[in-house]
DNA sequence: TTCGTCATGTAATGGGTTACATGATTAC
DNA sequence: GTAATCATGTAACCCATTACATGACGAA
């Protein structure tokens, strides 16, 4: 064991550079409009971690080659791409389905490596969020009934959304479960009439639902 | 200069304390059943929190004095109660209607004090937070349609609901300005007519002034 | 008497930001 | 030529968590 690296930046670097090799820079951007809504990392928080995944021989740097014969003695961009550790380590994470990938921080992530990730792994992940949220909707629930009219209308206004919002994402989480199902059921049908296909297209391989 | 404390939780504490006296344990789990789905603190931050709040003079301990005359000489409850200053203190953190305010971590804990907030700063927050949100909304509905097409359904999946949440407390925020203008307009008309009449409804005291 | 909850803390650690420093490349 | 953006990093700091340690109090 060397780093001990235990946050959801790996994940998300490892998931974006198996998809294609890029260098710092355009790995922030992409990861930041990737999770848009929930998270954004800077340089500091991104660069130590490739150190780190270098250090690891997770990834290797490769010297940015431009087509234009130039001298590029100067500082060539630095690509960084996955190695064949980097690959399997990718893989272990995006098996791993407990309360890292469902909890608050790390469920965005894991949710935008979806499309790598496993059919029953996604449904733990799913039920395991769905169910975490649940628990919480009943906490605030209690909390609610027991200091009902003893809140002023502004922090009833504020826990209401909260809950609402909540409730959303529960529903969501539900439709989603659903195709989930669906799919697997699918699968099963295909398999049934059509018995040996296993991996060949990258993006979404086992993509046949209509929905 | 003292301590340089910078974070929510300093308001949140005052915040509460401000309402009523309490002890550091009831105090977190009342900051915890207020912001419910926002944040959720543990004594390890709490506790270090009120010991500068102390040093800095803010609050101070008091025993907690049980009725039934015990020996009492045990540990007895440390139960904490707002200065002159730290209300003073307060109100200056609740007047201040700056990016803090309208920011993921600040904003949630700001709103649920909007009882205690003049009518102009709260309005100023809710549109702070409201512009605040339709940036991000633009930036990722450009990055959207930009890269469409190129990213896998799950990742689709994954973007839209996030701006789905946000257009919805974008409405919210709507909806909460509406009423803050319908109220400054109520405020000004009853003004007008009836000119000498300060505090009786402990809901919204010191809100008179129109913007 | 033991278990759960109330109650108060501290030390080590972690994950991340801000601000800074540097330089190349592109568009105007 | 100069401004913007691309590109790569580092050091100092900050906020908060986890795990630990201690102990009182009430109920079973």
């Amino acid at each position: 064991m060397v780093g001990k690296r235990g946050g959801v930046l790996e994940l998300a670097v490892l998931g974006l550079l198996h998809e294609s090799p890029m260098h710092g820079y355009e790995l922030r951007k992409r990861l930041n409009t990737l999770l848009g809504m929930f998270r954004a990392f800077s340089y500091g928080t991104l660069y130590p971690c490739l150190k780190q995944l270098l250090a690891q021989g997770l990834i290797t740097e490769d010297e940015d080659e431009q087509p234009t014969g130039a001298l590029q003695s100067k500082r060539a961009k630095i690509v960084y791409k996955l190695t064949a550790e980097g690959k399997e380590h990718l893989q272990k994470l995006l098996t791993e389905a407990g309360p890292a990938a469902w909890e608050d921080e790390g469920f965005g992530v894991h949710f935008a490596f979806f499309a790598q990730t496993r059919a029953d792994v996604r449904l733990r992940i799913l039920e395991g969020r769905r169910s975490r949220l649940e628990e919480r909707l009943e906490q605030v629930r209690t909390a609610l009934t027991r200091t009902r009219e003893r809140v002023d209308s502004y922090t009833l206004e504020l826990q209401n959304h909260g809950l609402e919002s909540v409730e959303r994402e529960v529903r969501w989480l539900n439709e989603l479960i659903g195709r989930e199902h669906a799919k697997a059921a699918d699968e099963v049908g295909r398999q049934r009439q059509d018995d040996r296909q296993d991996d060949n297209d990258n993006d979404a391989p086992q993509g046949t639902s209509p929905s």
